[in-house]
DNA sequence: TAAACATATCGATAAACATCTATATGATTC
DNA sequence: GAATCATATAGATGTTTATCGATATGTTTA
């Protein structure tokens, strides 16, 4: 899978805010709903739905309906792609990446 | 290398203006001065002189003055701890991660 | 030493953005 | 069908930030 150039920056943009970023590494951990999320940290549930909505235009988190709920996971392809990708632009030769088994 | 979090985070936002991350590009093919890069790019002079020192301040640029020029250049050994805790954080196994030969 | 050059800083401006409260929309339950 | 719950949207606000022109600072050259 290869990024263009806005996906990639989209992606780069999406990761560059601390609270966006932490609510991500939580969805690496395990597929969670907004209410789920918004359990974990002390910004409103607006704010929540706002981070969760960012990721997902950026291309790096699923978002699967489930009557009331939705739930959101991570993309790993999306996610490998990107450090992949940045590694390319940064000049790091990348010997091997791949997502980590379940 | 390990990076603290609040050099990941500042890392991270370093890299999400595509301006920088564009500048930062120009300096992993060579070592340029500012002036070489401001040559590059349809953006002021102190416009480059800000993205260089947000790229300074987040310690992926190393800056070196010569008499009246001032060469910055990457520090790959900061990026690849970088690209490193990237991954860790968002679940991805690096296999290998190491600077391009010179 | 004056002029030219390289870079950094200052101060201003406009745009982007993270966050909030209030509310709308849609699904479940009593 | 009314109340409750989950999520999204709207609108507002304060902060951050990318950018600029003007200028200061420091270095080289004529």
């Amino acid at each position: 899978m290869k990024l263009a150039t806005e996906e990639f920056d989209r992606i780069s943009k999406a990761l560059a805010d601390p609270q966006r970023r932490e609510i991500l590494q939580k969805l690496v951990a395990r597929r969670m709903n907004c209410s789920d999320v918004h359990a974990m940290f002390n910004v409103s549930q607006p704010t929540v739905s706002h981070h969760l909505k960012e990721l997902a235009i950026a291309g790096i988190l699923d978002k699967e309906k489930q009557g009331q709920f939705c739930f959101y996971q991570v993309k790993a392809d999306v996610l490998s792609a990107y450090v992949t990708e940045l590694q390319r632009r940064l000049g790091l030769e990348a010997i091997a990446v791949a997502p980590r088994m379940k």
